[in-house]
RNA sequence: GCGCCCGUAGCUCAGCUGGAUAGAGUGUUUGGCUACGAACCAAAAGGUCGGGGGUUCGAAUCCCUUCGGGCGUGCCA
């Protein structure tokens, strides 16, 4: 059982006993089990006293003495409790703990950290989800780091996990994506065209025009742009494949729009949602009734001109995703340019008749990343990105230019929410302040030092007794021993970037025991369990960076 | 104007369902390899938690207000 809930357990025990001797009916506010920063305030501790003094009508400090009293700790895996500051209960672990923990570890391996949390619910995750008209961009190799992150996450914790990519195929895009190849290729044919506003500039639709020349492909006037289309966009979309896979990202599945176009999902979506009174017409448009859910301000579903809206096949294909795939719940990561895409389109399913739109519709809205380097002076500059001007610097080129190990590290190690700052240089720098090698280094060492045991005939046996006494070694355990819970959280919270913050911490603790307790050639019944917490620490940190997908090197 | 996000050490950021002395990395200064990997460890210094009110035993955390920055506010997607 989680130690957490059988100290809560515990707790409630004691809190029985001591309302039926006082002969109080009392409905307890919620408390928390924490972990304390300094081990003096105990392994885990407890507001529980602090929390209930309201209802109590007694002080903190009385009620937590009583608790105390009345506490029965043995048979448990805490040693002693104390009552200190203002009321906290502080209690300590018994040495069984710390030899549970690890064994614990030891043989669940891989499928250490696993929480049932998610109960078998199933998610499906949809991420970058990129235009086909273009190379992806920096924000989208944020959005991939953390989206595929996220689904590994969220399997660890017990969902049932998809990973999907949602292309858009079909639309307004397209056609502007046609008549971009369409002035390119005139350009290149020598024809005098002017590249407007409303077109892709980038270098990459020279290219695709050009490409199309090459092949040989004729065309003229009607068919000109449709050819164009079909020659590139399979070749984009394979483009982002090939990136994505390189990112070492892999989906379940690649769900196309233009299938909802075909099968008329869109088209029965305006049907549905006319006949459960949800739209009205206004100058010559079918206005959904939005503001009414929720949203901003009313949206259009069809245009006067005939053409239906984004937001449409959008609709039909979050109802593919809830119900007819019927998934409990589909997370979407969206730029933050799409803020104020989430209440419309929750307010549109919300209107189409799915309930329950705020638990079943997760979407993270993930803030700009902001690329800096360093000039020659070390002061830091900003490097624009910009997808039109076609100088922006693509997912692809990164990834050229700095380690995968690094870029799905950085991009993950902060929250979604926050504006990132992505620092170039640091990315690049193959030195001691890299984050990232401070954990994969904290890998290494624990490979080379169980190796050398092993050369020198110490191998862990698993029948050895382990003692854990040095406050190091404790708190070595304590921290492993949170990892699981981690995972629970950052399925909570849907926050995967809580994992490289925990496994960066794990590595810190670990490097401490490392400088403190020695292994060569201290006597066997300290190297033994020793030993063993060095391969539990392994473990962990593998397990940990296994799912930012981060490699975990035995030597570098 | 309105909506969403952000504001914590020189810099980058944790902490935010209210709790113990506000943390980490980096940078600066200093110490530690004739012992398992020094890509490491230890120590010092560094703070009006943007400002101001409020709620309470207790506020970085909740509420109000104000300032600064980012992103939106299309019959674009």
């Amino acid at each position: 059982m989680n130690i957490k809930q059988e100290l809560s357990d515990l707790i409630y025990a004691a809190l029985g006993r001591l309302t039926a001797e006082t002969g109080l009916e009392i409905a307890l506010p919620a408390f928390n089990i924490d972990s304390p920063d300094d081990a003096n305030n105990g392994d885990f501790s407890s507001n529980v006293a602090l929390i209930s003094a309201k209802v109590f009508r007694k002080p903190p400090r009385v009620i937590a003495e009583g608790i105390a009293k009345y506490l029965i700790l043995d048979g448990s895996a805490f040693d002693r409790v104390e009552v200190a500051g203002a009321g906290f209960l502080n209690f300590f672990c018994g040495n069984a703990y710390y030899a549970d923990t690890v064994r614990k570890v030891l043989s669940e391996r891989e499928n250490y950290g696993r929480t049932d949390y998610g109960n078998g619910k199933t998610i499906l995750v949809e991420f970058v989800s990129a235009n086909p008209t273009g190379p992806m961009h920096i924000g989208n190799a944020r959005g991939g780091a953390i989206g595929d992150c996220l689904a590994s996450v969220l399997d660890f914790a017990g969902f049932g996990v998809e990973r999907e990519f949602y292309v858009n195929d079909a639309g307004n895009q397209i056609n502007k994506f046609g008549v971009s190849l369409e002035a390119r290729y005139r350009q290149l044919k020598g024809e005098d065209i002017e590249i407007t506003e409303d077109m892709y500039k980038g270098v990459d639709i020279t290219d695709l025009a050009q490409a199309f020349i090459d092949s040989g492909e004729q065309a003229d006037g009607d068919t000109l742009q449709q050819k164009l289309v079909a020659f590139g966009l399979p070749k984009n979309i394979v483009t982002l494949e090939y990136d994505l896979l390189k990112y070492r990202i892999e989906y379940d599945n690649w769900f196309r729009e233009s299938t909802l176009h075909a099968n008329n999902a869109a088209e029965n979506v305006i049907t549905k949602l006319i006949a459960n009174g949800q739209t009205y017409e206004k100058d010559g448009a079918i206005w959904l009734k939005a503001k009414v859910l929720g949203a901003d301000e009313d949206v259009v579903l069809k245009r006067a001109n005939g053409i239906v809206t984004y937001i449409v096949p959008d609709i039909a294909y979050h109802y593919d995703k809830l119900v007819t795939r019927k998934f409990d719940i589909a997370v979407d990561i969206l730029g933050a340019d799409h803020h104020a895409y989430v209440a419309r389109i929750k307010a549109a399913l919300t209107a189409i008749g799915i309930e329950n739109i705020e638990r079943r519709l997760k979407i993270i809205i993930m803030q700009m990343v902001r690329l800096v380097r360093h000039g020659e002076d070390g002061e830091k500059e900003i490097v624009k990105l910009s997808k039109r001007s076609g100088k922006a610097i693509t997912l692809s080129s990164l990834l050229d230019d700095i380690p995968i190990d690094a870029a799905r590290f950085f991009f993950n190690l902060r929250d979604a929410g926050t504006h990132l700052e992505f620092d170039l240089d640091l990315a690049i720098d193959e030195s001691a302040k890299n984050p990232v090698y401070y954990v994969q280094y904290a890998h290494a060492r624990i490979c080379s030092v169980i190796k050398r045991s092993a050369a020198e005939g110490q191998i862990y046996d698993e029948n050895s007794e382990l003692n854990y006494t040095a406050h190091a070694e404790k708190e070595l355990v304590k921290k492993i021993a949170q990892f699981p819970d981690e995972i629970t959280q950052a399925a909570v919270e849907y926050d995967p970037s809580r994992i490289t913050r925990y496994v960066l911490a794990l590595a810190q603790v670990f490097h401490k025991f490392y400088d403190i307790c020695r292994i060569k050639g201290e006597p066997t019944e300290v190297v033994q369990p020793r030993l063993a917490l060095c391969a539990a620490a392994k473990q962990t940190i593998a397990n940990a960076l296994g799912l930012l997908k981060v490699t975990a090197p035995e030597k570098m």
